[in-house]
DNA sequence: GTGAAAGCGCTAACAT
DNA sequence: ATGTTAGCGCTTTCAC
């Protein structure tokens, strides 16, 4: 193994000069920069990243806690992190927290205990106290995404699920809709707060209250989606619109629908919210709200980079707007569900 | 901050008895390790990663490339890494690939860099020679996923897309297709070659051979799929079924196909490969080969830490079934597509 | 601008 | 079964 003390003999200096060399800091004239840089070359050094980060305190990796690595939407998610961070020289070591405390709270430690540089979270439960103590004792700056404020966060990301919400309700509302379920997602979640505000917000527009929708809680996945879908047949509220708590919801509620041989968008409209991998793939495919998932990884990536380079990131909170994606699930307010296709349901 | 000497102070023995318990090696009385456990809970003792790695050359992390953690499919299989060296109280490290040769040689060498202690690769290139020879050198043992046969891996995980698509052609035999139209991917890689061998071998059953059948190679992408099955239509060529490279390509055929308003499975007949994370929500869902990509990135894992732990693998290649996933876009072969049909294509 | 010296926190011979 | 000792490879004062 080729160490500091082989490029430094062989370049005919001390091995403080070649520290200073490839770690960049520090005065070294010009001739003994080449003569080090020639001899590492020849030799093929690679410094060894342990010793650096044993003395340094300094590892140049980013720690990344997301809900579940393996699924589409965090993987996005950690691609915009990765690339970021590849950018500044940096690795990101990912652990998942699989939406428990427990497993955040054990995530967490581990990549502070990896000697992480900075953290990026996106957690869905609150920071644990004894962990916030080992987060703050370790002085390891943090970046959250999306979620709750977290006191331990130097900075956060977050993706306008007001607005995105709001937009979507306002395009329903543009078709005529005023029947509309809502398949929301359980209220326990941010998110799910804030979208119930921007559809409150613009069913207000049209002189609505949440009051005069359909609205049901559950998980954000297919399941809830397909079983809300039926009981919302079932219960006889004649709905022109479902708005999804997300994709996979959308999904659930399209296969539901279609059993029921109910047409989307002729008969009845679908919002999605996500657009999730699958979204372009549904039949019809689907209208939705993007949440930019990779951008918002890149963007935390960016704002911590910055905050280990010493600079305060000017501003501490960004929010990436959730854009509405038009495409073939949503139409014109039908004359809503009738009890002929209701009865279609009959088991 | 708690170091090991705070640990052995305060239970009153030597720095190596604290070693010899946080590292579980060696004799320690239980007297003193009581005592020692005691310190470690009392002081929230957690030990420097970076002295141990420095020290004892060894990280437990374990590191891992793949095409691109973005993408759904790699991401189950970086899942599937993660659970099993949590499970072994190791860590992964992923560096993405990208299907490009300087990339892959360049997330190896800082994966090596980072001391991983072993690799996990799924690459799309062989391995440069002088890459090889800083995996040699350092002596990192290497596990390999698909792909090609890798001197420098101790270990190898391959999914058998050879029976996967002798499966896949036979499913398509049997529901009477004869002409059959392959979207295949491009011959560089060897699941390529594997499935094609495959074909071969169900089309042979049934008195045919590759000639017999029309064969078109691209890449694995939707567009490929889209263009694809538009250049088959124009073709005049008779096909009752299209198998496609992968559940992209099908995903891009399906909707050239839509386009020209020929119906699946009833026109036509469609089958994938993967399985991926839309192949359920097309319409009709997609009977395809189902890749367990999530099992094979596990398999693998556990077959590093095997090696890592000093047991050399019993079987050095492991290979995974690939099994056929019915769904609902094969059907009978119908007469195969009519002139008529393939007149809607006018422009 | 450069070198000498002192460790970072831990593990692994070796001695007892 | 436990303690003593000697570093792992690097960075960072502190002199000069």
């Amino acid at each position: 193994m080729v160490t500091i003390n082989d490029v430094s003999r062989r370049a005919g200096v001390s091995r403080s000069t070649v520290s200073r060399v490839i770690a960049d800091n520090g005065y070294v004239s010009d001739a003994k920069r080449k003569l080090i840089e020639a001899a590492i070359a020849e030799l093929g050094y690679r410094p060894n990243t342990m010793a650096r980060g044993l003395r340094s305190n300094r590892s140049n990796i980013i720690g990344g806690v997301v809900v579940d690595v393996a699924s589409p939407f965090y993987a996005q998610m950690v691609g915009g992190m990765q690339a970021a961070a590849r950018a500044a020289g940096k690795s990101v070591l990912i652990a998942s927290g699989y939406a428990d405390q427990a497993a955040e709270s054990r995530a967490i430690i581990e990549l502070i205990d990896r000697s992480c540089d900075g953290l990026l979270l996106y957690l869905e439960n609150p920071i644990r106290e004894d962990v916030a103590e080992i987060i703050r004792s370790s002085r390891t700056p943090v970046v959250t995404i999306g979620g709750d404020e977290y006191p331990v966060a130097r900075a956060a990301v977050r993706i306008d699920n007001y607005t995105g919400a709001l937009e979507a309700t306002r395009h329903l509302l543009a078709h005529g809709h005023r029947r509309i379920a809502y398949l929301s997602g359980g209220l326990m979640y941010r998110d799910t707060r804030d979208r119930l505000r921007g559809i409150r917000a613009a069913l207000q527009e049209h002189g609505l209250a949440l009051d005069d929708i359909y609205v049901e809680h559950g998980d954000f996945d297919e399941r809830f989606g397909f079983a809300g879908a039926r009981r919302l047949l079932e219960s006889g509220y004649p709905a022109t619109a479902i708005f999804a708590g997300d994709d996979d919801v959308a999904a659930g509620a399209l296969l539901a629908l279609k059993e029921a041989g109910i047409r989307v968008p002729d008969d009845i409209s679908l919002m999605g919210f996500d657009d999730n991998f699958h979204a372009r793939h549904l039949t019809p495919s689907l209208t939705t709200i993007r949440q930019p998932v990779g951008e918002a990884g890149g963007l935390a990536a960016n704002l911590l980079i910055r905050i280990l380079a010493g600079h305060a990131p000017e501003q501490a909170e960004i929010t990436i707007d959730a854009p509405l994606v038009r495409r073939d699930s949503v139409g014109i307010a039908a004359a809503g569900l009738r009890r002929r296709e209701m009865s279609k349901l009959a088991r």
